[in-house]
RNA sequence: GGGGAUAUCGUCUAGAGGUUAGGACGAGGGAUUUUCAGUCCUUAAGCCGGGGUUCGAUUCCCCGUAUCCCUACCA
């Protein structure tokens, strides 16, 4: 039997990134088996706050941008539609109608308050909570005063009393639970739609779902879904508990520990290579490779559940910076440039792109004056570069309107532009450089190299001045590709005004 | 309170009875250089504790401890 997996996340928000690598996994799965993905919407919790209708995007840019793009979903259908739980509602409501019917689901007409009262006893009792069963045997008669009274009421589990469930995890093994311990778990809520529990069941069986790949937090409810599964009569997938991923603090990923939803990685700058590279090896290993750099075939070829570990694991942010450092060195200019430009103009370094109505002199000078600029500043930061976001800073002198000295590094003046033959130096390269035919990296290290030799300075005393005086900083690409990038007039300006000033 | 899972360098992990316990990030040192970054070389750093089983346990079993998860008309 072909393999079929899903991803089926709830649509609250951003996607954190623990759900995300569950996606990854489950798709890293089918592809390795050929098998198909498919990814559904459980949008059954209609608390407010708790359902964000726009997280449906968020789900689907996440997706787009990992290029895990399932095979079957709502965006494109498939053969087994609808993908969206909200769009099924009288499947389940047959489904838990069905139960009642074979007894294996009751009726429950208990409040809410009976509930949480009965709840807040059991702790302060220090006895085990749960619900009490109360309405599993009601009277037929009771049943009728009920429904004629017009309570209302949700649709419970009837779960049975004694014998085991066990669930036969993939990586953990067979893990068994007494049955008299599960809850009469609720399948259908009063307001009409199912519970995580009977959606999931029913939907996976319609999916023809043959292995569920999820997060380690719902190994311990597994029984009960199991037993949903067994009361419908439907045969339970394989199942596959994945480890959590948690902060530094070994507490769930929050905000505080930095980004954990997919906006947050995107806003930052990671790229999707590194982001899927970092977050396979995260409860996965490629077993005794010694090896961490994966392209996504390789990690396809690879996939396996073995490789899966399970215990927990930390989210380290410093080895995903390391990782997204190499593999924006190893990116191709251009698309790096691209990625970059939304940076530059959201920090007003550069200005918009002329809108498509613009004439065509001001595209050109767009062009010229912006991006050109652009691509020879940006190459130079590559190396240096560990986060997209991080281009601001980076090359934000070549844009920035210096003005010796605001804008200069403190200690960078301190340092460098109050040493004696500050004065004289800059002269000297004002004069030489100005008269230079030929701006090229090389050209300009020559004539440095002659006037560090005429000043009977060391070349370190020129290229440390200078890199302050044109950057405001001390550290940088290398200087003389920092001035053939920011051009004759540039230059030039900023050594006067350094010189004038000092 | 009840139930469950997990436990190898600081972190991610390899290991599946006998290994100098391997790799990567990070940290320290060195080389290169024009600063930073990068690259190359290099050092330190680990089997939670206690019992078993065994000729021999990081590895298998039990107990303890710690951590996390579930215990909702949330997923």
């Amino acid at each position: 039997m072909s393999v079929r997996v899903r991803y089926a996340p709830s649509p609250t928000g951003s996607p954190h990134i623990g759900n995300l690598r569950t996606a990854i996994f489950n798709w890293l799965f089918a592809r390795h088996a050929g098998g198909t993905f498919i990814a559904r919407l459980e949008d059954t919790d209609r608390t407010p706050g708790r359902y964000v209708p726009e997280g449906i995007y968020e789900l689907e840019a996440s997706m787009r941008f990992f290029g895990a793009l399932p095979d079957e979903w709502w965006v494109y259908g498939g053969e087994s539609a609808p993908y969206i739980q909200s769009h099924n509602l009288p499947y389940y409501q047959l489904c838990a109608e069905r139960l009642i019917r074979e007894e294996k689901a009751y009726r429950c007409y208990c409040t809410r308050e009976r509930l949480d009262a009965m709840r807040t006893e059991q702790q302060a009792r220090g006895l085990p909570t749960g619900y009490d069963r109360r309405c599993r045997h009601l009277s037929e008669e009771d049943r009728a005063r009920n429904e004629a009274e017009g309570i209302t009421s949700v649709v419970r589990l009837a779960m049975p009393l004694e014998g085991y469930t066990v669930v036969k995890d993939e990586i953990r093994g067979d893990i068994t639970y007494e049955n008299r311990l599960q809850d009469d778990q609720v399948l259908l809520k009063t307001d009409g739609f199912p519970t995580y529990f009977l959606a999931c069941a029913a939907d996976d069986h319609r999916m023809g779902i043959t292995h569920i790949l999820r997060g380690d937090d719902w190994l311990s409810s597994a029984p009960k879904l199991i037993q949903v599964f067994v009361a419908l009569g439907f045969d339970v997938p394989k199942m596959v508990h994945l480890p959590l991923i948690i902060g530094p603090d070994k507490k769930k990923l929050s905000k505080r520990h930095g980004a954990t939803q997919f906006l947050d990685f995107v806003d930052q700058g990671y790229l999707p290579e590194a982001l899927m590279n970092f977050i396979c090896l995260l409860g996965w290993s490629a077993g005794d490779e010694n090896r961490e750099l994966f392209t996504v075939p390789e990690l396809i070829e690879r996939f396996s559940i073995e490789g899966i570990s399970e215990h927990p694991a930390i989210f380290d942010y410093e080895k995903l910076k390391w990782m997204n450092g190499h593999y924006i060195r190893g990116c191709e200019p251009g698309r790096l440039i691209g990625m970059c430009l939304p940076y530059l103009r959201k920090a007003g370094l550069i200005p918009e792109a002329p809108l498509s109505s613009a004439s065509d002199d001001e595209k050109e000078t767009y062009r010229i004056e912006v991006l050109d600029y652009v691509r020879r500043v940006i190459p130079l930061e590559q190396e240096r570069m560990k986060m997209l976001s991080e281009v601001v800073d980076l090359v934000g002198f070549f844009f920035a309107e210096l003005d010796y000295p605001n804008g200069y590094e403190e200690k960078a003046v301190a340092k460098w532009l109050k040493v004696p033959y500050l004065k004289p130096l800059l002269e000297k390269q004002i004069e030489v450089y100005s008269a230079l035919a030929e701006w090229t990296p090389e050209a300009l290290e020559a004539a440095t190299r002659e006037i560090s030799e005429g000043l009977t300075l060391k070349f370190a005393e020129v290229i440390h001045p200078t890199r302050v005086a044109v950057t405001g900083r001390t550290v940088g690409p290398g200087l003389f590709e920092t001035l053939w990038a920011m051009g004759k007039e540039r230059t030039i300006t900023r050594l006067k005004t350094v010189s004038e000033r000092a």
